[in-house]
DNA sequence: GACCGACCTGCAAACGATTGCGTTAAGGTG
DNA sequence: CACCTTAACGCAATCGTTTGCAGGTCGGTC
């Protein structure tokens, strides 16, 4: 059926741990037996089979990727980038996504586990606990979640938030809403607390929210209500919902309230009015993790986010003057 | 080190082959011995290793799926359906992406050939002669491509042009443009064929670009020299960027130009102004190519695409009246 | 000229599961 | 009671690689 190691090793007239070492060890075959196995195998058209090869070597060159909703805009970058660095070592992805379902989420680590030599789990929502259990089982690395002796890569959303609400501060705001992610986000708890310790601030917390683009209309009338001039939306999706939620109810964006988001991704930066946001380095973080786990280094990464200021943004409508010198 | 198949054995006091048979083959072994044997298995967790699984078997239970770029809005929803598709059957998905690379394309389909049971390739730019080549080393399902003899799914494009176009006609527009996408897209041409079809409409293609909002920018001075009041762009991207890059020209959409997306993507979705497009099964499509590739089913099938009309389209500037009765 | 590395290469036992075949026991039939 | 069928299970070969071990050859050194 298929072309073998034997098929190989037949053709060049050497024994298959001959043909075996070529591709494994070079350096343990002389040169010149080397190119005329490979010059079989390439004749041939030989492939190594990696289920062979995993069975005996206990490695099997693949690594989990695990999101919690591939459908949003945050995740397909830092998927790229982890897909390439990936390949780039002769490693593939497996790519799942939990529908931000922990139950999910451990049925698929689970599910993965005997079959690739890693995961990367983005979002993680299931307790340290949990997770700390499933670390003795597979190992791998979180992003954006930040657990003591495990290996991961997040994002400086606390420093991301700050920027943020100096941003609105130096408009001239006051009194600004937090428009929170899901119960179980760390980035979200993150930003909580940033927000809270942050002087001469009044700010009101609205949530857990669901992260998407209805998680945003939802909150809508709520900040509406709340009598703010600013908003810290979760991230990009909840603030377009919300600016569509804000406008459904005559509020103007930026002219009554100003919304600032999280992620700058693609669909951020194509919104109009234009979404002033934090950007978050989620190709760095996809890259980094696959690179720390095919290396299996154990690390604490934390990659700089920056506030990227465009036009869904503008002074209160108080102290607008002050702002328009 | 890990518990196998023959741990099992020995706690539950019958051979590996029983062991083995209760779990690809219950019917073969009698209930009480089952129920001894999964207790075993439970206790001690034991999961089945794939990799000798496969290796004996020769089936894989894993798909692989190629887009042309991850970062397209388009391919997420297709991606996490047909992720979800495979899950539901037990086989787990590489995920991949080519950069609109063939040569890339190509490797990677070796390069997961001897991996999966199967290839969902999704808009390859391969030419047929390669990609009937490549079938016969790997079994694979194309999407949005169509050729004689391979099992395919497609999404009725050609419809939709026409559907766009005619809603621009139903406007009151005479001479359109059609910015096209990438050389090699099969979409592309199907959607140059049908719309040159269309009787008393004056067109001209302007392409081939890249299916970006870049190749929107790029385009917008041809859009604006070539004196049309209506566009069709080859995807939501191009749409976006034309818009944008109109508008630096001064050119306001929809009042001066009506501009019409394709995909009915989520960044499409979001954008002000709401943009006119032709909706497309992504999802539909992921789903098909996964089972119709585990049932290993050949086939052709179609998708229906519908237009969605929102707020970049609107009457051109001569004939307005016309259509705002 | 005996001995010693350094290099190559062959041998064969694994890795963990699947599966055709053979054996045994139980039950049914005439 | 002899015979046959069926159900349940054990036996052992096998899938394609990897790798520790054991030669074998060759050149160099004392």
């Amino acid at each position: 059926m298929s072309v073998t190691i034997r098929d190989v090793a037949q053709a060049s007239g050497v024994h298959v741990s001959t043909v075996s070492r070529t591709f494994s060890a070079p350096h343990l075959v002389n040169a010149e037996t080397r190119t005329r196995v490979l010059a079989a195998a390439e004749q041939l058209d030989y492939r190594p089979n990696r289920a062979a090869r995993s069975l005996k070597t206990g490695r099997t060159n693949n690594i989990g990727l695990i999101v919690a909703d591939l459908a949003n805009p945050f995740f397909p970058p830092l998927i790229k980038a982890a897909q390439a660095a990936a390949r780039r070592q002769d490693y593939h992805l497996f790519v799942a996504d939990t529908g931000e379902d922990p139950v999910e989420e451990e049925n698929l680590v689970l599910a993965f586990s005997k079959q690739v030599d890693g995961i990367v789990l983005c979002s993680p929502r299931l307790s340290n606990k949990a997770l700390e259990k499933l670390s003795e089982q597979v190992s791998f690395v979180l992003v954006n979640r930040r657990i003591r002796g495990l290996t991961t890569v997040v994002m400086d959303v606390a420093n991301g938030a700050r920027a943020a609400m100096e941003h609105l501060v130096e408009l001239g705001h006051r009194r600004v809403a937090l428009v929170a992610g899901p119960a179980g986000s760390w980035t979200s708890a993150e930003i909580r607390k940033a927000v809270s310790e942050i002087p001469g601030l009044d700010t009101v917390v609205i949530g857990p929210n669901s992260p998407t683009e209805e998680g945003g209309i939802a909150a809508a009338p709520r900040v509406a209500e709340a009598g703010v001039t600013g908003v810290l939306a979760y991230n990009d999706l909840v603030a377009i919902g919300l600016i569509e939620g804000l406008e459904v109810l005559g509020v103007d964006v930026p002219g009554d309230v100003s919304v600032i988001g999280f992620d700058d991704s693609i669909t951020g930066r194509l919104h109009r009015p234009k979404l002033t946001t934090v950007a978050m380095p989620a190709g760095d973080a996809g890259r980094m993790a696959v690179d720390l786990l095919i290396q299996s280094m154990s690390a604490a990464t934390v990659l700089e986010t920056h506030l990227v200021v465009r036009e869904s943004t503008a002074p209160p409508r108080t102290s607008g003057d002050r702002g328009a010198t």
